[in-house]
RNA sequence: GCCGAAGUGGCGGAAUGGCAGACGCGCACGACUCAAAAUCGUGUACUCGUAAGGGUGUGAGGGUUCAAGUCCCUCCUUCGGCACCA
């Protein structure tokens, strides 16, 4: 007999699908509720499909077929982010065009994924990198820009001055340029933000939003708010006013000193033409060197130089403060300059390393342990310590007089409530060639006469896309292929008609993902970025799945940009994903597969084995889809007999010896793996139709009930359950809800037995297992279990104290 | 350092406060076979016992409860995230 290969199924069913359009979502003509399955697109690499692209697409088309079952009109999109710097690094390396080989590269990822067996709609298809995309890219950064939501300013860059390039952070190893190894420096350059910090507060409300709670506290944590004070300084002798933000402002008193970030820009000015310039301003070269490095070690990296200034007359106490700049002082967050006291670590430990003076105002209520903290032996900050100054708020404790404090501070006017975040806005300019180019130009003479400021004149939606030119050089030779790209870089201002030069930055590649979910419901429309009433009806995504490595740049970016949208006015939701699941990683011998470490497993084999569903089914069997699990050559077996085991079941004859026990094992296994399905446990729902398996030779099974069961596993196993559905004489399309009907329902009347197991406990240790009626009393029931031989013997010469039947459960007895 | 999650057989893992170890791998024995593989059957936490039955057991230690893997407190370990955020 000729072996049918599994492939040869997988293929035929791939093959059917595609030539009957089985998996085009229908996006306006139909009744059925729509359900929009989407998973995180990749990013097109040469390399093969690799274990972890088959758990993350197989568990979420698993999903999405299962909501089919269920009667979703279901949409399940795939498409790619296919800019990016590894292809331009590819460019560098080998002189491939990004234009070719990311499309090359797609080619070869798309006929890898239909290998999969998932329902995707491919005339939906979006890549990040066509024309036809980044167009809108492009005319949603223009919104953007006339909201006053996108803006340039200076901001320092990775600058490889051997190279004569700007570095992305991943180029830059241990404070060294990746490919020439010279010394990297920070440079200040002209450069384009999304202002998403003003959407901070917003992006902080979860509500309505079934997300991971870790996911969410990692997004806040990100987020970063901070509510405290802005206070008051002025500097002696110059004409010259700061604030310093405090978030623990009931201390302000304790304040002796104060610390401002390296690279703040007031530095300067504080010691400029003073004896401390010199050694101030070598200071902040040596900070800046270190910083590249990233490593900051709080023990090992503190240290400070005074300015010779100091903040004058604080708080209208007559004491002059030091104005010293400190390596842990951070520029942007806060004002960049830090009133320091007594009651933070870190102000503690600097000041006893610089001999700074130190002036306490909160204590501890035990005596001994307050003399220590007055003689400056220990740090102290604790939520219960009682404050001995302003006089105003003496003897009260350090957590109850926040609001009073601020208030008072406020009242007085030595600084105002202040909200800060340790978000940033969004660098979205990047100096490389494979991106969306930035839709601008810089004019001179728009400039010069003040119709553009900043000579920045947007691109006219009618001009869109700008074109990213094919003929660009990318021997590296200092900036992006783009500048020396004429016919890219000189242009004629669309305002005035000059001449004026393009910008040569190109968008950050999480811009490309912040909007591609919108783009899937319509990906071929010339008119506008995506179709109103499409989204209308479709968005937001009821399911987003993917890793949680994206938990906050992509995921928060994509909030943004659905919050600008709504706010303009484009769309009416505020939210792209209500819910949102991360997909575990499988793992090898507990330790993850990479190449270094050469314990990759490739999926090739296996699938040439067993076939797609198999392969899919084992991942998801591996265990809870959002845990991951340990990869096992051995294990795949055991899914690989159940597959078989369940195909011979189907195959095999319609004999019932025993109905009333065939419907209780059907009906039981749709419960299971129903109610497994709804908490999103795909391995114990497989493990429920393996038990099927074991249980239903006994009883037998009749041709309804396997049509019920290729109903039941056709989500794990797509290919399998088509074939086992032609073969029961069944009409295509076991997915076609109108032909198979769909997921099937269990009905709790089959499940009821006539008999009951019931433990029986004594102390809360099992003793016996009674068997009863299901339907007998209480009373019944207790003494039934009192008769029984091994719970007697408890009995004898002991008490019942206690009685215990929880219904269905158990029976319990306390004796003494 | 801070925040979060998780610790269950030889292994992956199951268990709305109610029979711990479902399901699978592996292993052992048996059937089939000249033999092996495949397949099928039986068993498989540790421990005492021929057995019936008993004792111990979900990282460690306490607690709540008739009953705790599950709830509460302390600690340990591992993993993930943030890491000078004033």
């Amino acid at each position: 007999m000729d072996e049918i290969r599994p492939t040869d199924i997988d293929q035929k069913w791939q093959k059917k699908w595609r030539e009957t359009n089985l998996h085009n979502a229908d996006f306006l003509g139909t009744d059925k509720p729509k359900y929009y399955n989407l998973v995180m697109f990749p990013y097109p690499s040469a390399a093969k499909l690799h274990i972890g692209h088959w758990y993350n697409y197989g568990g979420s088309d698993l999903w999405g077929r299962y909501m089919r079952m269920k009667g979703f009109n279901v949409f399940e999109p795939m498409g790619f982010d296919s800019f990016g710097l590894p292809a331009e690094n590819y460019a560098v390396k080998t002189g491939v065009h990004p234009m070719d080989s990311t499309y090359e590269n797609i080619k070869i990822m798309c006929e890898q994924l239909s290998a999969v067996g998932t329902m995707y709609d491919w005339d939906k298809k979006v890549v990040t990198s066509d024309p036809e995309y980044y167009k809108w890219t492009q005319w949603i950064f223009l919104k953007f820009f006339e909201a006053g939501l996108a803006n340039r300013r200076m901001a320092p860059v990775n600058w490889c001055p051997k190279c004569q390039t700007c570095l992305a952070n991943e180029q830059v190893k241990e404070g060294k340029c990746d490919r020439c190894s010279s010394e990297v420096v920070k440079k200040d350059m002209e450069q384009w933000f999304f202002n998403i910090k003003k959407y901070a507060e917003r992006l902080l409300n979860f509500e309505g939003l079934d997300w991971p709670e870790k996911t969410k506290m990692m997004q806040k944590d990100w987020i970063g708010k901070s509510e405290g004070v802005n206070f008051k300084h002025k500097i002696k002798d110059l004409d010259i006013e700061f604030e310093v933000f405090d978030s623990i402002p009931q201390t302000f008193m304790a304040q002796t000193f104060v610390i401002i970030a390296p690279d703040h820009p007031l530095v300067k000015r504080l010691v400029e033409g003073t004896e401390h310039e010199k050694p101030v301003m070598d200071f902040v070269k040596k900070i800046e060197k270190k910083r590249l490095n990233k490593k900051f070690d709080i023990d090992a990296d503190m240290e400070g130089v005074f300015t010779g200034r100091y903040s004058e007359n604080y708080m209208g106490t007559g004491k002059d403060l030091p104005i010293w700049v400190a390596s842990f002082a951070l520029m942007d967050y806060g004002t960049g300059i830090v009133g320091c006291s007594a009651h933070d670590e870190r102000d503690f430990a600097f000041a006893k390393m610089y001999n700074l003076p130190l002036h306490p105002v909160l204590f501890p209520e035990d005596k001994s342990h307050a003399e220590k903290v007055k003689n400056l032996e220990v740090f102290y900050r604790e939520p219960d310590g009682i404050l001995h100054e302003p006089k105003e708020f003496e003897g009260m404790k350090w957590h109850e007089a926040r609001k009073p404090i601020i208030d008072h501070i406020e009242k007085k006017k030595f600084g105002t409530r202040t909200i800060n975040y340790k978000l940033h806005d969004w660098l979205l300019s990047r100096q490389r060639y494979w991106g969306a180019p930035i839709p601008v130009v810089y004019c001179e003479k728009c400039k010069a006469d003040g119709s553009a400021p900043g000579g920045i004149v947007a691109i006219p939606e009618k001009d869109l896309p700008v074109l990213l030119p094919r003929n660009v050089d990318f021997i590296p030779r200092g900036k992006s292929p783009l500048h020396y790209c004429d016919e890219f870089m000189k242009t004629t201002c669309p305002k005035c008609g000059g001449p004026a030069e393009r910008e040569s930055d190109t968008m950050d590649t999480f811009v490309d993902s912040s909007w591609y979910f919108l783009r899937y419901l319509s990906p071929k429309n010339e008119e506008n970025a995506f179709d109103k009433k499409i989204i209308k009806k479709w968005m937001p995504v009821d399911m987003y799945i993917g890793g949680a490595e994206h938990a906050c740049m992509h995921l928060i970016y994509a909030r943004f940009f659905t919050m600008v949208l709504h706010d303009l006015g484009y769309i009416d939701f505020d939210e792209p994903f209500k819910r949102l699941v991360h997909q575990g990683t499988i793992t090898k011998d507990s330790a993850k597969m990479s190449k270094s470490k050469g314990n990759v497993v490739s999926p090739d084999s296996f699938i040439e084995k067993y076939g797609s569903d198999v392969f899919r089914m084992y991942l998801m069997f591996i265990g809870p889809f959002v845990a991951g699990g340990d990869w096992s050559d051995k294990g795949i077996t055991g899914v690989a007999r159940f597959e078989r085991k369940f195909k011979d079941i189907i195959f095999g004859d319609d004999e019932v010896k025993n109905k009333e026990e065939m419907l209780r094992v059907i009906h039981k296994t749709i419960k299971r793996v129903t109610e497994s399905m709804e908490a999103f446990q795909f391995n114990t729902a497989i493990a429920a139709m393996m038990e099927f398996t074991n249980e239903i030779g006994a009883c037998g099974i009749d041709a309804e009930s396997k049509k019920t069961m290729v109903r039941l596993i056709a989500p794990f196993a797509p290919h399998t359950a088509e074939e086992l559905w032609e073969k029961l004489d069944q009409k295509y399309s076991v997915f076609d809800v109108n032909v198979s009907g769909g997921w099937p329902k269990f009905d709790e009347k089959y499940l009821v037995t006539s008999v009951l197991e019931l433990p029986v406990q004594i102390n809360g240790k099992l003793r016996a297992v009674i068997t009863v009626p299901v339907d007998d009393a209480k009373e019944k029931i207790l003494e039934c279990a009192k008769n029984e031989s091994n719970v007697k013997k408890y009995f004898e010469g002991a008490q019942i104290v206690k009685e215990i039947y929880v219904p269905g459960k158990l029976v319990g007895f306390v004796v003494k």
